[in-house]
DNA sequence: CGCCTGACGTTGC
DNA sequence: AGCAACGCCAGGC
């Protein structure tokens, strides 16, 4: 068939796309609730497209930890800890605070 | 067509 | 508790 973009980019572009401000998901919980276990390096790997996507808060998304992970493949190191902090979320030392408060999780959320 | 890399997660030591 | 290795899947060369 024809090799038009796989959709798995776009489900990730959606549901980090509803993550709301003040509020950060990691890539476990996104792949998890599109039904990939171990598909958190596909989410990851998603969001560096969807880096060129302006509707992607790819900000938002960090990894278990809370870490920023990706904040290295931002225009700037300090962008996605800036923007994060201007929604709300204490982020030092590149890593979030109260990560658990301000997880969001898609599967309930999503009241899937 | 085959090998390597990659914004992760989990388990083992 | 911190570090290391493995596993998974897809894209690029």
């Amino acid at each position: 068939m024809k090799p038009e973009k796989p959709n798995y980019f776009d489900l990730v572009y959606q549901v980090v796309r509803l993550i709301p401000s003040g509020r950060v998901t990691n890539y476990g919980a996104i792949a998890h609730y599109l039904g990939i276990k171990s598909g958190a390096r596909m989410v990851g790997y998603a969001m560096n497209a969807a880096h060129t996507m302006v509707d992607v808060p790819a900000h938002r998304v960090v990894n278990s930890q809370g870490l920023l992970t990706g904040k290295g493949h931002f225009s700037t190191p300090t962008e996605m800890q800036e923007l994060l902090g201007k929604e709300g979320v204490n982020v030092v030392k590149d890593k979030v605070q109260n990560f658990e408060k301000v997880f969001w999780n898609p599967e309930v959320e999503l009241a899937l």
